[in-house]
DNA sequence: AAAATGACGGTGT
DNA sequence: TACACCGCCATTT
């Protein structure tokens, strides 16, 4: 309930435009800790998954997926994104195209 | 208060 | 590109 780092993230998280995507540590430079990528996938695995937070949308700094607590696991994810018009690299997304970047 | 946990990031090999 | 190692952080127990 309170403005903590946790529900910072979700707020991010929920800004990602459809068909871009975000790295945890983007996420957690916008929250105002650029170290704290790992509490950011702590907290999206945590997450209720469902659409009510995009956090298929957030990839590794590298670009690769490296998680998803939701339905079909990675391999969901993956087609999701796809299916989003994001472009992947076989397990890795194309960042240079599909990342998103804060105006 | 201290220890354990984990969907990370960067660097080196 | 793939893998291993270390450093960093918030939350929970």
């Amino acid at each position: 309930m309170k403005n903590s780092f946790k529900d910072k993230v979700y707020e991010f998280c929920r800004a990602i435009p459809k068909g871009k995507v975000a790295t945890y540590g983007q996420i957690a430079r916008l929250a105002g800790k650029p170290k704290a990528g790992r509490a950011v996938g702590l907290f999206m695995r945590i997450n209720s998954d469902a659409p009510h937070t995009p956090c298929h949308r957030v990839v590794a700094a590298d670009g690769s997926l490296n998680g998803y607590s939701g339905q079909g696991g990675l391999a969901s994810k993956r087609k999701m994104l796809l299916k989003e018009g994001i472009i992947l690299r076989g397990s890795l997304v194309d960042l240079l195209r599909s990342q998103w970047k804060k105006s």
